[in-house]
DNA sequence: GTTATCAAAATTGTTGACAATTTTGCCGAC
DNA sequence: GTCGGCAAAATTGTCAACAATTTTGATAAC
């Protein structure tokens, strides 16, 4: 009703917004492999493609590359990172702290019935949509997991480093709960840790939720061909 | 002997060594201290002292932004972050974890016999060093054993990390060891580590890592008003 | 003396052009 | 047919000029 759309009646910082796309957009097709590892991206297609002069493209290609999503080399453009087993294992060993501080925290900070409806969505009913292989459910139930438990965690830092191994490591999830009986057992892993966190028991659920990813780990090195 | 020092024999990639130089540089001073948090960092300035492009010290402004070291506000410039107590507690949770993740993987990926020259450093002599107040070389005993075990842990994505983290509580652990009394606990928990290292017992050193930097952020929320 | 206003200066943001480097495609020697 | 070399094309790296924004400082009204 109130903006008729006349685009130039309201600038709102557009600079900054269409830099922060850039960025967003290409963050997402990197963690979602829409670029596939190993394919160089090229500065004036993507300049074109999105609108903006190339030195916001290579802006953008500086902080991914920070992010160690893509990897430059001199004279010879950007790539997106290949996750080979040792870099894989190096990211695990991380995240297994990483998250399992997450869960702690989480569980020493939010009142222990704000886990009541993550309880009741890991319940019986998703037995059923796994016996169905509805594993879109399952994941958006894993990702509402992980957010609530970065938001009760009231960690700034941690978040941003859960964000970005999350980035590094997404292809690598997404395709574990393809692995027959994974999922089940990640669900199983999910219900314990929810119960601690339920009774406040922060340590125990650290406990826990360190050993899923060990367990995801241990999924990942047996079925290593197929997943990389 | 082999050069006389004619500056155009050698290029070797003058460009790359200098991005790094600059950045490097920037961010000793940064960690240092040697700018003090909310000065604004000037980029013009630095592209005269440093003789090179604005371009430049902007690409490196992107990476110490990228890293936490540096925040910027469109428009108005580039200043060194400050660490609040809130973001100082949220550093320590997340070093807590990693640190104690370092200790552990270094003594199940390093032989035992390894420590020892470390384990000799922190023995008595430096009870007398401690005595005289000699902090400087208390300071360097500390690097010396985080390089180690960062090395040993082989794992690049962790020591990123610590990295990282180290450089954003440089100047809060230096001035940490300031206050009396805690260089020498430091010390003994630091043998305690070695120790249970040294006997190859991995979660031991670990636990007591955590246990170290937890009291280390004890004394820091006791001294705050000081430190900060 | 304080405050509001506005122009000048300083500073950051963005771009297109040019330089340096690497890749590609072609050609001939063997 | 394969290999090496060479020029053209494509790609990335760097820079200096220009635009947009914010800060500063002077001026005048109250």
């Amino acid at each position: 009703m109130a903006a008729t759309s006349s685009n130039k009646a309201v600038p709102l910082r557009p600079a900054e917004v269409i830099n922060e796309h850039l960025i967003e957009e290409l963050r997402r097709r990197i963690v979602d492999h829409a670029v596939a590892p190993g394919v160089p991206l090229r500065e004036q297609d993507l300049a074109t493609e999105f609108g903006v002069s190339r030195a916001r493209v290579r802006d953008a290609f500086n902080i991914l590359e920070e992010r160690g999503l893509i990897e430059r080399i001199r004279n010879r453009g950007a790539v997106v990172t290949r996750l080979d087993p040792r870099k894989a294992g190096e990211l695990f060993e991380v995240r297994e702290v990483l998250e399992a501080q997450m869960v702690r925290l989480a569980t020493e900070r939010a009142p222990r019935e704000s886990w009541d409806d993550l309880i009741e969505l890991f319940g019986k009913s998703m037995d059923a949509k796994l016996a169905k292989n509805d594993l879109g459910t399952y994941e958006d139930a894993i990702h509402l997991f992980r957010r609530r438990c970065i938001e009760a965690a009231e960690n700034a830092v941690l978040s941003n480093l859960l964000d970005s191994l999350y980035d590094r490591t997404h292809v690598l999830i997404r395709r574990l709960v393809l692995v027959p009986g994974r999922a089940q057992e990640g669900m199983r892993q999910h219900r314990e840790i929810l119960a601690a966190m339920r009774d406040g028991k922060a340590e125990k659920a650290e406990r826990l939720k360190r050993k899923n990813i060990r367990s995801a780990r241990e999924w990942f090195d047996n079925y290593r061909e197929y997943l990389l």
